[in-house]
DNA sequence: GATAGGATTCACT
DNA sequence: GTGAATCCTATCA
């Protein structure tokens, strides 16, 4: 049992700031992209933003597994955005991965995007930015990111002088108030 | 069976 | 800053 495991266990919004610094990787076709995840958004069952807030579906089922497993979902007509299970199974919550730092690999996420001689800073600060940059898609649906397999998530450091600040969430119109966004900022 | 709207991104003004 | 692209899901008739 991973420390990792045991702190998604403990629910979306312990996990949303516990989430800030680990490394999310990707092993494919022999290379590997890896980022470290500094933008993250916690959504539980009681929230009306959430994909769960009406209960089970066909879509959400995988919000509803155990933690550490991907809820990868298509939105707007042409993005795929990416969130990590959280909680116990058989509760739906799961933190949304919405920004990543370029770790490793980012030749291939700059060329997956289509992002050569454009700002670095750019390449993966959006939830749809990140699955496309990191090659995830449908296919990863309800993967196990605690398994070791090609995309897992790996334990990371918080680095000197960073914070975590906890913010009202952006992009969604149903309780925009609740401070469930979480960012890792450098406070010097 | 039909329709409204969305956890977004990008190009353009 | 504003608006278009684009399609799946949930919800309603």
């Amino acid at each position: 049992m991973s420390d990792l495991r045991l702190m998604l266990e403990r629910g979306a919004e312990a996990a949303v700031r516990g989430l800030l610094g680990c490394v999310l990787v990707h092993e494919s076709h022999g290379v590997l992209r890896a980022g470290r995840i500094v933008e993250a958004e916690a959504y539980t069952q009681d929230d009306p933003a959430s994909h769960c807030f009406r209960g089970r579906t066909e879509r959400n089922r995988a919000m509803f597994g155990p933690a550490g497993v991907a809820y990868v979902y298509f939105s707007y007509g042409m993005h795929h955005c990416m969130n990590v299970v959280t909680g116990r199974e058989g509760v739906g919550e799961a933190v949304l991965v919405r920004a990543l730092e370029p770790v490793e690999g980012i030749e291939a996420m700059i060329a997956a995007r289509g992002w050569e001689g454009r700002p670095l800073r750019d390449l993966c600060n959006g939830p749809g930015k990140v699955c496309r940059a990191m090659g995830i898609g449908p296919g990863h649906y309800g993967a196990d990111l605690l398994a070791g397999g090609a995309l897992r998530l790996e334990p990371g450091r918080r680095r000197r002088g960073e914070t975590v600040r906890l913010t009202p969430r952006i992009g969604i119109s149903k309780a925009v108030e609740l401070p469930r966004r979480a960012v890792l900022e450098r406070s010097i």
